[in-house]
RNA sequence: GAGGCUGUAGCUCAGUCGGUAGAGCAACGGACUUUUAAUCCGUAGGUCUUGGGUUCGAGCCCCAACAGCCUCACCA
């Protein structure tokens, strides 16, 4: 049984407030009665969900014999006892596991409600039911802990579903106090710094979680299906290529290395493509070294998804799939609300290009650089000796992106600022690349890949005036060329921001809900949880 | 990096005009064999984030630091 020794004293923290230290008397009394205060294997335990769905197997039986089924839910259950002839109730026997939430005393009867994730339900604790030991224990019992307990389904003189104890089982000591059982924890640093007690105790945090799960296993079941690979590429790279993003610097000791962790799946998934991997994914953490807001975070998670022989009106399709799916998946419509605004993602999403939207919402034709300068200028934005298109790109971003309330596909955008994209054969200003933005939110982004070695190096080596480099796309990857001189076959690439797609179909209004552990800053004093 | 808001008991929150700290829950002791945010009686619990300043006197006013949130910037 117990191989539990004298516990050990409260280390270090001498701090230890009321609440510790009577939870820390509590563990001494349960190891001196022989009872592991951490526990161990329990077996054969149902989930309390389940459980609560043998509701059907409670019955009453009178002192004749004669079995009654128990009225519906809502009936006055007391009443409807009373009415009944001499008897008793029954149910079957059931063993649940799980954490105490409240916990009530009535004289020689304990009523404790434990949770477990798949739902919260009453047991029922008699002193005499239980026995002397068993009663013993239950006086040990804090709000927090977890047990085990066997015993009888049935239901209260009031009609509560109540697992009647017959034994209980010491599983694990809470030694730190729960947050208020009825508020729960509202300090939303402590909710992401104490991510384990926000899922305990906030409503819904831990339906968000596995919700973003469930999304993340359709977005994988979608491509599967289709017959794409999942494929995992290097997270130390030594060109942080493939986005316009500060990448965060790391060393390899034994190699003497200047490494960067990767910024963007792109450019070893395109080596795959030269590889034959003709269908190719990868769902992963990518890591930028930029600024923190409630739509970023410094490591997200990224799909990106290459298919030979495709374009970016493949990818288009499949962006739509995923979504639809990912809906499907969660059980939710295509009507989702987000932030007071509603978003309607019934397929097909619309279509706009970046010229007739620019025209739309900035008043300015599209092709008219000295009208958009004067614009810019208006706005605030530096115009001397910069790119005409990159000036462009920051009109509309300013102007525009806020007001695409979508799902739309933004398409055709200036060739100049996608160097990593195919023109347009009918149009060699215009690169073929939809971005996906709903809720003013960039929520997806596709190119027909450029395949061309000697106009990616080209491009690689042009910067855009008025850029610099670590703001740029292009920044040279000799190994990625020599790459594309073997042949990348013509192919549709396409990323999707996981996190954000999340967010928006839990209603999340920052991206560090629907993150386990965003980035914080550290503690000041560590040992103390505040 | 800039600006704004916030920081009081383990948790959720009050705190008036600047006069030396309050509630509910939780904890501890007690009553109660059908409660359900149980109830009732009693007890204990505070470096008011930290450090300066003004003042006879600061949780409250001023300055700075730290942390979180929001807006902006960078970015997706």
């Amino acid at each position: 049984m117990s191989m539990t020794e004298t516990p050990a004293p409260a280390p270090e923290s001498d701090d230890a407030s009321l609440h510790v230290a009577a939870r820390r008397e509590k563990l001494r009394k349960l190891t001196a009665l022989g009872i592991d205060p951490w526990g161990g294997r329990f077996d054969d335990h149902q989930g309390v969900g389940a459980i609560r769905h043998r509701t059907g197997e409670i019955f009453y039986q009178t002192e004749t014999g004669e079995q009654i089924i128990l009225p519906d839910e809502g009936t006055d259950f007391r009443a409807w006892l009373a009415a009944q002839p001499k008897g008793e109730l029954h149910g079957p026997r059931v063993r649940a596991a799980g954490r105490i939430v409240l916990r009530r005393t009535a004289g020689k009867l304990l009523f404790i409600d434990i949770r477990d994730w798949s739902g919260q339900v009453q047991i029922l604790v008699g002193m005499n039911q239980v026995g002397p030991e068993g009663w013993e224990l239950a006086q040990l019992l804090d709000l927090g802990d977890l047990i085990g307990v066997d015993g009888v389904l049935r239901r209260t003189k009031t009609g509560e579903l109540t697992i009647f104890a017959e034994r209980l089982h010491f599983l694990t000591k809470m030694l730190e106090p729960p947050p208020d059982k009825h508020h729960g924890l509202h300090d939303v640093e402590l909710r992401q710094r104490m991510r384990y007690l926000d899922l305990l105790y906030t409503d819904g945090a831990q339906e968000r979680f596995l919700k973003r799960t469930k999304i993340v296993q359709s977005i994988r079941r979608t491509l599967g299906e289709q017959g794409y690979v999942e494929v995992e590429g290097p997270t130390l790279h030594t060109i942080a290529g493939g986005a316009a993003a500060r990448p965060f610097l790391t060393h390899h000791n034994a190699l003497d290395m200047k490494l960067f962790m990767r910024i963007a799946l792109e450019l070893h998934l395109k080596r795959l493509l030269v590889g034959g991997i003709e269908r190719v994914y990868e769902l992963g953490r990518v890591y930028r070294n930029e600024g923190i807001s409630p739509r970023h975070n410094p490591e997200f998670t990224m799909l990106e998804v290459y298919q030979a022989y495709g374009n970016y009106e493949t990818m288009m399709e499949l962006t739509e799939k995923l979504i639809v799916d990912a809906i499907h998946a969660t059980g939710d419509h295509y009507q989702v609300t987000w932030h007071d605004q509603q978003v309607d993602f019934t397929p097909p999403f619309q279509r706009r290009s970046y010229d007739e939207l620019f025209a739309e919402h900035v008043g300015v034709d599209p092709h008219d650089h000295d009208a958009i300068r004067k614009v810019a200028a208006e706005i605030g934005f530096d115009t001397a000796g910069r790119d005409p298109d990159v000036i462009k790109s920051d009109v509309f971003e300013e102007k525009v992106e806020d007001k695409l309330h979508g799902p739309i596909f933004v398409i055709d955008y200036p060739a100049s600022i996608c160097p990593l994209t195919k023109r347009s054969k009918s149009n060699p200003q215009i690169a073929e690349r939809f971005e996906l933005y709903v809720c003013g939110m960039e929520l997806a982004n596709a190119y027909t890949e450029l395949n061309d070695p000697d106009m990616q190096e080209q491009l690689f080596r042009t910067q855009l005036t008025g850029q610099k480099e670590e703001d740029s796309m292009a920044k040279m990857d000799h190994d990625f060329i020599r790459a594309l001189r073997h042949g990348m076959p013509p192919a549709g690439g396409l990323g999707i921001g996981i996190d954000r797609l999340v967010m928006l179909l839990t209603g999340s209004a920052s991206i560090r809900d629907v993150i386990l552990f965003p980035l914080l800053r550290e503690e000041k004093e560590a040992g103390n949880d505040k």
